[in-house]
DNA sequence: TTACACCCTGTACTTAGGTATAGAGTCAAG
DNA sequence: CTTGACTCTATACCTAAGTACAGGGTGTAA
C-alpha cells in the first residue's frame, strides 16, 4: 500500500493469496468492482478488497460457484430491490448453508467412525464405511 | 434392477442424478470400480452404486473436488496400507471438514445478521456485512 | 538515459468436469 | 424378421475458472 492508501493490482494478488491474472479476471466478471485508475492507467484497489478476495476463495472452497459467490455479494439493499426480497434471497442462501453443513457433519461422523472404531485395534478390515453413508431417503 | 440383481449404466444415471456419460466418464477415472459385463458387454452395476454416486455429487457441493473425493473413497484398510496410516489420513480429512463447517457458520451468521437487523425495519441502508465477514487473521 | 521492475490490453492456452454425437451391436415385442 | 429402445466405443465438443504470453507503456534509481 503506497502513501495514497491504494494497493495495486499484483499487491492484492498476493496478498488475497490469487494469480494476478485472476484479479483482472474477477474485475471483468463483475466479481470486483471496477477500482479507479490512477494518471497512467494503473488499477488503484482499495485495501478492503484484499478481504473481498479472499471471501470469493473461501467461499468457493466450500463450494459455491462464482455465480453463486456474486449473488451473495449483492446481497444487499440495492436501488431496485426491496428489503423483503432481500430477505428473501438471503433466507434461501442459508438454507443451503445449512444443508451443506448437514451433509459435512454426516460425512465427519463417518469419518470418525473409521478412525475411532474401525481402525481402533481390531483387526485389520475393509472397512467400506463411506458408502454406507446414506443420507440419500432413497427417493425414487 | 433385473432378476440378477444388477442395474444398467443408465439407470444408475437415473438413479444418481447424474448424466448417462458421467457414469462412464467417472467408472474411466477411477471414481467408480470398473463393472462386471454382460455375455454381450453390458455393465452390471450392483445397487449399491447407486449410493456412491450420489456420494460423488454431494462431496463436489461441499467443495471436494473428484480427486479428493477419490481419495476419500479409498479411505479403508486396503492391502499395502497400515491402519495407522489410513487413521492419519482420516484425521487430515476430518479437518478439513472442521474447516469448512467453521467457514459455513461464519458466513451463515453474517447471513443472519443480515436478515435480522439490517432488513429488519429500520431504514434501507447499504449494509455491505459479507465483506465484512473477515475470519482472515490478516497473516501478512 | 538506460536498465529494471513494474503496469496495461488483448488474445490464446489450460485444466477439471463433464456432454454430445457418430457408428455399430443387442434384444424383446409385434 | 423387423422396429424401437436400449447398449457399446471412440472421439469431439463444451463450460467454468483460471493462467500465460506478446507487445507495449511507466517510473525510478544508478
Amino acid at each position: 500500500m503506497n502513501k495514497t492508501g491504494h494497493i495495486s493490482t499484483s499487491e492484492l494478488a498476493k496478498r488475497g493469496g490469487v494469480n494476478l491474472q485472476t484479479i483482472r479476471y474477477y474485475e471483468r466478471t463483475g466479481l470486483l468492482p471496477k477500482p479507479p485508475r490512477s494518471g497512467s492507467g494503473y488499477r488503484q484497489f482499495s485495501p478492503e478488497s484484499v478481504r473481498r478476495v479472499r471471501f470469493i476463495k473461501r467461499a468457493q472452497e466450500l463450494g459455491f460457484s462464482l455465480k453463486e459467490i456474486k449473488e451473495l455479494l449483492a446481497l444487499r439493499i440495492a436501488p431496485g430491490s426491496t428489503r423483503a426480497e432481500v430477505r428473501k434471497r438471503a433466507e434461501s442462501k442459508i438454507q443451503d448453508i445449512d444443508g451443506k453443513v448437514e451433509h459435512l457433519r454426516a460425512m465427519k461422523k463417518a469419518l470418525v467412525q473409521l478412525t475411532d472404531s474401525c481402525c481402533g485395534n481390531g483387526p485389520a478390515s475393509n472397512c467400506p464405511i463411506l458408502e454406507s453413508l446414506s443420507l440419500d431417503k432413497e427417493r425414487k
